[in-house]
DNA sequence: ATTATTGCAAAGCCTTTGCATCGTT
DNA sequence: AACGATGCAAAGGCTTTGCAATAAT
């Protein structure tokens, strides 16, 4: 990786230093394609851009490149790859709490938020549905996880 | 399909004369299954649940099946299938609209959210992350629309 | 009798994995 | 030189599709 002089690859260099990371001329250019893209890119949208810069990157390691910088906490996983179809009995609108640990998923209403958000988006298009989704871990997980702790 | 007296197959037989279906086994056992029905089940959980009664029962009638009960409004397609992966270039907190025509996805903030359902999931667990999403049709997609009626 | 629905087999597509090679450190 | 990262080929898993057989009207 030859050493450069542009602020993104300096900016870069020091993330790789931080995480212990090889600075490589694919994760590199993934790092540029992809900080403050608004596209809320796929892996094939990645891979294509990137090519004209890196023509020989595969698309696994583009995968690959993604998944890391999301364990990182550099990019945020929108929709994460091989989410099997789930179906709710209630067409009704109302809201999920996913556990991250056991899967679990909770119905609640928070039907007010429903209200704030279409004031707030009158005027991007037409709203069908909002919903509320959100991530953590139950609180029989949590229970779980004391119990290992304390027995150990 | 034989005439029963319980209550769930006169329900299930007035929607389908409504929806001008036929009314099958495969389709009664799986209304059976998902009505009420609190786990936001996968298709093979929808399956293996309702062999039970209809031993011959496909996977892929399940598909078809719930896929048809979604596209009336019986249920509710919390996480459909066939979703790629997206990347979000920012991992701070924020919402999303997704418009259902064109694909576009445009971030948005309503961090007001977030407080209200940390407030009202206190007791549920540990919460990682509050998003809301929103589905619709954006203005532009709209506009395309009126134009193409308008021409007409 | 008609025709929507189903089961079966096969295909499709996205994503992951094993492994030898390459490139950074 | 050491070893983490990559490309390639192949496998995996969920979902869809074509078609003949079945079952509801």
């Amino acid at each position: 990786m030859q050493q450069q002089t542009d602020p993104i690859f300096q900016e870069f260099s020091d993330i790789c230093r931080k995480l212990d990371w090889r600075m490589t001329s694919s994760r590199l250019a993934v790092y540029r394609y992809v900080r403050g893209n608004k596209e809320h890119p796929t892996v094939d949208a990645v891979w294509k851009a990137v090519q004209k810069e890196q023509p020989n990157i595969s698309r696994e390691s583009v995968y690959r490149i993604l998944t890391d910088f999301a364990a990182k906490g550099l990019i945020y996983i929108l929709d994460p790859p091989n989410v099997v179809a789930r179906y709710d009995s209630s067409s009704k609108r109302h809201d999920h709490f996913f556990c991250q640990q056991c899967g679990k998923i909770v119905d609640f209403n928070a039907d007010e938020i429903d209200a704030i958000i279409r004031n707030k988006l009158s005027a991007v298009g037409r709203i069908d549905r909002v919903e509320a989704r959100v991530l953590g871990v139950c609180q029989e997980c949590l229970d779980k996880e004391t119990v290992s702790k304390t027995i150990k």
